[in-house]
DNA sequence: CTAGATGCAAATTCTTTGCGGTCAA
DNA sequence: TTGACCGCAAAGAATTTGCATCTAG
């Protein structure tokens, strides 16, 4: 579930550099498919397998972040800090909060569990701008044509 | 990413109360095979895609609730109402925290986002109680021969 | 009776792995 | 030069779906 640091020599390969580039143009938390869309665009012949190793060779270099959001899919942040998200229910995308972590929240934790406690996630859920209005737009059309 | 309630008559079929039965007598927050597993006991030929259709159907109609947690699996709970959890960073086990959530914290987001809040998680990440001892014991035999 | 549920097998989706050729340090 | 990396294809793991058959209400 977590992993010793590597003991190898890493490489930053031409692979790596475009998806840490690209990664950090994205103001957004992409998986690992939409990296792979993007960076295809400036290496078309990479493949989505190096997208994945790479992205958790960053990960384990320090460089990006993985996401542990509450869905399935696996989403990478290029900023590694500490920080909270926002997730839409409807389209999964993933944002930022700004402000920084309540690290009180888990002192006032540890005596009500036997874990040894490490860390914590917040995570609001909530209705992203685009959707919100998509979802106005399909209630607008259907009192009109019911 | 989210659905509308059911509109047709659900059956409270016999492996769906063997699910639900179950799934109140454990304790943990098992995922879908680890349900499939016990319920096997007393319907041996039932079928896996059955219980994951079922857990299904259960949240839907608002007997079971799945739990959004920071990893591949789905996990499934009893306990409907809103509640936070610790989560074992090793082997992935989630437990309840027995606190109230604190409403007030999507209030205090509000103003950050300009998403539409609906709700919020809170995840503990932490080493339970059986991996730290065995983490121990590993560090102890290292020692003793390396 | 019959809409809804089941079991089984096959299909999907996301992610990882094995391998022969390639490249950064 | 050479160990780390790449692309490709194939394998895996978790979950979903199609369909003929059953069953709760």
């Amino acid at each position: 579930m977590s992993d010793p640091p590597p003991k190898r020599r890493l490489r930053m390969t031409r692979q790596r550099r475009v998806i840490l580039e690209e990664l950090k143009k994205l103001k957004a938390h992409p998986t690992a498919d939409e990296v792979y869309e993007v960076v295809r665009e400036r290496l078309p012949r990479i493949s989505l397998s190096t997208v994945y190793r790479d992205l958790e060779t960053l990960c384990e270099w320090g460089k990006v972040r993985l996401l542990e959001v509450g869905c399935a899919k696996k989403h990478f942040d290029y900023d590694t800090r500490d920080h909270y998200h926002v997730r839409c229910a409807r389209c999964g995308r993933v944002e930022n909060l700004p402000v920084e972590p309540f690290t009180y929240l888990e002192q006032a934790f540890r005596d009500l569990t036997d874990y040894e406690v490490t860390g914590h996630k917040l995570e609001l859920i909530g209705i992203c701008p685009e959707c919100k209005r998509k979802e106005e737009e399909e209630k607008k059309s259907k009192e009109e044509a019911p």
